[in-house]
DNA sequence: GTCTATATATTGATAGAC
DNA sequence: GTCTATCAATATATAGAC
């Protein structure tokens, strides 16, 4: 039973690094079960068919954002803003670090299968609404440095829209420019709704 | 001869749309023969390999670029600033035209493959510069009523970040909330950039 | 729960007649 | 250039012993 559930982990894994790697089409069975070291027999006891592990993989997706995406920014950074642009940077990193092979594995799987599977579909939109959930909580957080009119929800989509769009591009490029690009007008959009903020307070 | 162009264009064809619905993995071969009414001797006879036929559908997507994409636009909307937000708009009707499974090809294809295929990768890349060619031609063309200081590439590279990450949402949550919301910030970004230039003309 | 062995369909690609 | 027939490899999935 121990054993079994580790090796129920350890094929969830090693297929979640596969997808995110070369794709869910392009991956086999085969190799997952080859570099989890199992057995299809095993594999198929834990998950009737391949779409129930991508679904396992999703659901772990949801589980991993607190821990490994939002929880080491925000222990490092307390400005809500900053935070913002602390999760951005995160993925930068990530890009750098792969050499533009990583950047977000669920926006791979949103264009490759949004249109396949409506459960796999609703799983991929549960993971951008816990992201943006997170950023549109540290805009709320910051409510009083933005114009009272600027809706935080739309703002906070944005934010997701912006950082899928410049891992896209990085990715093809094999370039960070695209990246830097993209969250310099960010910034600048940023700075200008802060000062229109404080201009309204002055003369408010 | 001319018949064999024509079974050839039509393979292209084919494929083209069927990469674009369900991917590049995820299409075989004999359902692009099936929909094309062609047989594998023809296919091969043209193209080596199934990447090959990849490699001319990218190109195709280079051809269109212009005809397919940017003039229907440009024929309609002469300002430059209101070019760029009538392009953006095309692929917002495209989207719901399609239901949400349509969007952009090329995205796709970018987060499908941009790993595996140098020379895929660096076609995906020349269909993005195209795309950007032109948008920056439109901030050019509007350049005295951006703030001289403005990266008028970098603004470009940011517009089709915009695009494609609002695509993504949309495609996910098969709703175009997430497009009408970035397109909102992206306005508005604009906005602020215009109303500073018009300051600093009066001031300067 | 995990194993071996295998079923069945489909994959991309080839050979050779016409 | 297009056809038919087919290859070898791989795909997902299953059966049944242990």
């Amino acid at each position: 039973m121990a054993e079994s559930t580790a090796t129920k982990d350890r094929l969830v894994e090693t297929a979640r690094k596969l997808f995110w790697n070369q794709g869910y089409s392009a991956t086999g069975v085969a190799q997952i079960l080859k570099e989890a070291g199992a057995k299809s027999g095993s594999l198929y006891y834990f998950f009737p068919t391949k779409e129930d592990l991508l679904r396992e993989v999703l659901e772990r997706y949801k589980a991993l954002l607190m821990p490994a995406v939002m929880e080491p920014v925000f222990a490092k950074i307390t400005d809500p803003i900053e935070r913002v642009f602390g999760v951005l940077d995160a993925y930068r990193r990530g890009l750098l670090y792969t050499e533009f092979s990583g950047g977000c594995p669920i926006g791979n799987l949103a264009l490759e299968l949004s249109d396949a599977h409506p459960e796999v579909r609703r799983l991929i939109a549960e993971n951008f609404t816990g992201w943006t959930d997170q950023i549109r909580a540290c805009l709320d957080a910051a409510a009083d440095r933005l114009p009272a009119d600027v809706d935080r929800g739309q703002l906070a989509s944005f934010v997701l829209t912006v950082m899928e769009g410049a891992v896209m591009q990085c990715r093809a490029y094999r370039s960070q420019e695209p990246f830097d690009a993209a969250i310099a007008q960010l910034r600048d959009h940023f700075d200008r709704l802060m000062r229109e903020r404080s201009r309204s307070v002055v003369s408010g």
